[in-house]
DNA sequence: TTGTAAGCGTTATCAA
DNA sequence: TTGATAACGCTTACAA
């Protein structure tokens, strides 16, 4: 492959005159320019990335670690980032953490280690400590989908604690008061938000917090429905279900359907996420959506407000989550 | 940053031996390797990549175009190819290229310069030609998702004529004759391909190919429903549509269910991909499954294996498709 | 406006 | 087994 110094010597000028006409950093004569351009072109040229980035110290690319990369939820980052970056000429280093802690330090060491200009760490295996000494170096790092009490002013998140109030609410509001939780996994920070959402709905409303109305899931399907089994088998009664996220809540529906119960004739359903399958769940299923795209996006204006590339006055940190209404929920 | 130099001066050695400790690469002497770990160690010394990649021309990293990051379908792609490539101290560049041919080219480009040390492509827009001509350069190509016949060696693919095949001649094997087809969108290869694999089971089974039983869609929900109302509005009756995508069947099975019919007891649905909205229709739909993350890893491997890096002996380049059976079929 | 040449941080060649 | 030192391909003072 063509090298500067091939297309100086074909346009007969110094090497440091095509990087001028290639950076357009410094006036060059036109004639040179146009020399210059016919060499790269006839060359087909192009500027070993490496060495650029070794001379001026800029990647041009963004780290960033997701739990999943193939996942509906955080699918969603990933082209929310990648829709801010691409203009400016960056890309995209992806890895997974697939939720475990020792597997996002060795993407973040790996990451670390290519010298990108920024990272963006969507993390739910470390632990806030853990986190905080990941951003703690020379590189910008912005944490997505989270809220690192020691990194006030880079975590881009949801408030789950809202999302979890306001799918309460809504239940409470179409006359609900005896209402279950199939909650998240036990320790995950966002099942734990939720769950306090659910109280606070439920206290502001009058109603007291009955534990036996509470069910341990763990975001997958088949947990939320065996929670939901559990749930029917003891002796409350209740006419509604506040699912930690939709699969859960497909899981809920589904032990519902088993036990001979209509949605929502019988027993009203709320989900979390807005994945894809709320829309196609029957009936279709009323959720807490996440701006999951808005949060990438904003993830990558911050990483490059950070880096002086992209000086948008004022990055929205905390995002609100909104309910999405559809089939699964009936007034009583 | 700690460089090799900083690290030789506090080790009492040369850069060369620093470099040698560093990669295994020669024969160190214990007590120099030890001076060298150490030094290492208390100057949290991480290699430069692009130094290291400049000198070596190696990237260490590839290359991924796919149509969306955030979608069912590529997901899986990306999943397959990072559970290789991770094993092999590989990152992955990725870029969408949003099914548009001019979108790919960019990506392409741009993945290009960054010297990758391969390019995986699933590309959907771009013409035989033009994937031809991507891959006709010295840095490794492997096409997924797409059978080039320029390209014999390295195309990963489906063969999406024997899904189409599978699907209808299950729903024949159910004793359906009447089959409808709701088509993908026009143009794309594999749309072309499983309403191939629809005509030869027909004819197969001595049914006449009825173009009145074929409407045009475009891989989306609604789509699948017009085209399916279109096919009511119809003279002809069918006791069963084949649905280009799961997306389609699941516009079609709203259109059914508009219509005041039944499925799987008046009409029979099949879709294609597997994607999770199929195990939440309700009923849950039959479908053809594309393995996709075994589609990942399998690029991934050829990928590795022209760098020399994984010697396995066969990379399977054809996949089969397979039929999963749910609730939307019935037998007539 | 242009060219010369010194980095950037590694690896790899060649002697020793 | 080790150390000098010349690449690798670009950018960027500094001079002209």
């Amino acid at each position: 492959m063509a090298t500067i110094r091939d297309v100086s010597l074909l346009a007969k000028v110094s090497t440091a005159t095509v990087s001028r006409v290639l950076n357009g950093s410094v006036p060059v004569s036109p004639e040179r320019r146009e020399a210059v351009m016919a060499a790269v072109a006839q060359l087909d040229f192009r500027p070993n990335a490496f060495a650029r980035s070794l001379a001026t110290n800029r990647a041009h690319g963004i780290g960033v670690v997701v739990s999943e990369v193939s996942s509906g939820v955080y699918g969603g980052i990933l082209q929310g980032i990648e829709s801010v970056i691409e203009g400016h000429a960056m890309h995209m280093l992806v890895s997974s953490g697939h939720h475990q802690a020792a597997i996002e330090r060795r993407a973040y060491d790996f990451l670390r280690q290519r010298r990108c200009d920024a990272l963006i760490l969507q993390l739910d295996g470390a632990s806030d400590d853990e986190v905080a000494a990941f951003a703690d170096t020379d590189v910008p790092v912005v944490v997505v989908g989270r809220s690192v009490p020691a990194l006030p002013d880079r975590c881009i998140y949801l408030d789950n604690v809202a999302g979890g109030y306001l799918a309460t609410r809504h239940l409470i509001e179409r006359g609900h008061r005896a209402i279950a939780h199939v909650a998240g996994l036990a320790g995950v920070a966002d099942a734990r938000d939720r769950h306090t959402g659910y109280r606070q709905a439920l206290e502001e409303a009058g109603i007291d917090y009955d534990e036996a109305l509470v069910a341990d899931g763990d975001f997958m399907e088949d947990a939320g429905q065996r929670a939901t089994q559990s749930l029917l088998d003891r002796e409350r009664a209740f006419t509604a279900v506040f699912a930690a996220n939709d699969q859960s809540a497909a899981g809920a529906m589904r032990a519902l359907r088993e036990a001979g119960l209509i949605v929502p004739d019988d027993v009203s359903v709320v989900g979390y996420d807005d994945t894809l399958l709320a829309h196609y769940l029957v009936p279709s299923l009323t959720t807490v959506r996440q701006p999951l795209q808005e949060m990438g996006q904003a993830a990558a204006w911050l990483a490059l407000a950070r880096l002086g590339l992209d000086a948008r006055k004022e990055v929205n940190l905390r995002f609100e989550p909104v309910l999405v209404e559809r089939e699964s929920v009936a007034a009583l």
